[in-house]
DNA sequence: ACATATTTTTAGCTTTGTCTAAATATTTTT
DNA sequence: AAAAATATTTAGACAAAGCTAAAAATATGT
């Protein structure tokens, strides 16, 4: 597998979890399925380009110029991953193959027209947010559903307790991964939430709110 | 520049106008704007890979495999160009390069939604018609304007008189390239055509009808 | 049909991204 | 603080796609 300029951008970026961390060669590699010794190589290159700040041994972080096309990546990858769930009916779990491929498409226009097409989403499928045109964006925050107030809304991102009766109990009461989850009330008499999930009003204990994982949206 | 195996693919297929037509080493490399040399390597390739027939001094053609891997890819690229005329707002003259990277994108799925999605469109914005997902289709037919039947619809595609005077006649009568139009009804009387174009109801003369391409819709 | 012109291939070199194995730095352990 | 373990880089080789220049095959003109 070749590996283009923009992988590497994106694995240092997405390692350095949006902070403008130094990360080490080793990690670069094992995030990319590839060798340390093409990291390195690959590393002297994008510093000569002006994109990465690289010392030998010390680690690589990017540049402002290459946090800028990190983020170019990011918004066009999530744009794409609402394109494909909102009018192509994928489903979440398939899209980010796809976005993956389509995300090195070089073209501003589209990028603009497409964010346009889609209403200018502010989150993606998996509510992590989409950056603006020039990179600005919130960081997205996970929470476990029990703590977040009244009227948080988010999307259901994952699960603690991944036991067989916890994912049969979830698939029972239509509550799946992608889901839209908006908290409406808390009853602290038998400890319940009252959520609306997918335009379903149901009520779900502590228990299994403690074991569900939001990311907030608003 | 470095070209994929499905460049080649495609330039032998549009070199041979669609018909399995064996081309010539030089012919591929002046369309592919790359050295005669660089071709019989690649071509080479493709022989082994079962994509092509090639002989030596004797030119190149695609295997039946060859040419459904190219049908596949002119599928794709109209389905996206399509999308980009429909959906993104782009005009007729823009798509082309935005489509010859999307037409890359691998998934089986994306092509058929994204062909749902548009509605199954039979041709692309140039009047081009788009082959099914099992690589059928008919070729385009292009005619003057005036030598085609009462009710033949089509898309403007081109001029045979160039001349400012000409160019400038057509842009105040709002007639444009990728254009829809369909022929209503012709008058003898005085040698006119009655079109409609764009939903526009419009009379042209003869004269004017026999310097217009139409490719031919239906 | 022969000489000339053109086309196509071959041979050898370049570049780019990758890999392995050896060498060098750094970090951790004792 | 020295030894051992780990991380990182360097050196050298490989594969793919491309190019140049020379050689070989085919086509053309008289």
């Amino acid at each position: 597998m070749t590996l283009s300029e923009e992988d590497y951008i994106k694995a240092i970026y997405h390692l350095g979890k949006g902070e403008n961390t130094t990360v080490s060669t080793n990690a670069v590699a094992e995030k990319m399925d590839t060798k340390p010794s093409s990291v390195t190589d690959m590393v002297k290159k994008l510093s000569e380009k002006g994109v990465a700040n690289y010392k030998p041994y010390k680690g690589v972080s990017l540049t402002e110029y290459g946090q800028k096309i990190a983020l170019a990546l990011v918004r066009k990858h999530r744009l794409w991953e609402v394109f494909l769930v909102e009018k192509l009916d994928f489903s979440w779990d398939e899209v980010h193959e796809v976005a993956e491929q389509l995300e090195h498409i070089k073209s501003e226009k589209l990028v603009d027209q497409l964010d346009k097409h889609l209403g200018f989403p502010q989150v993606d499928p998996h509510g992590d947010p989409i950056p603006s045109k020039n990179g600005e964006f919130k960081k997205a925050v996970k929470r476990l559903l029990n703590d977040v107030p009244i009227g948080t809304s988010g999307i259901c991102v994952g699960v603690k307790d991944s036991s067989v009766p916890f994912l049969k109990f979830l698939d029972k009461n239509k509550i799946a991964l992608g889901d839209s989850i908006l908290v409406m009330d808390k009853e602290e008499f038998d400890e319940s939430l009252h959520i609306k999930i997918k335009e379903n009003d149901i009520h779900i204990s502590n228990q299994i709110a403690s074991n569900l994982y939001l990311k907030i949206t608003e």
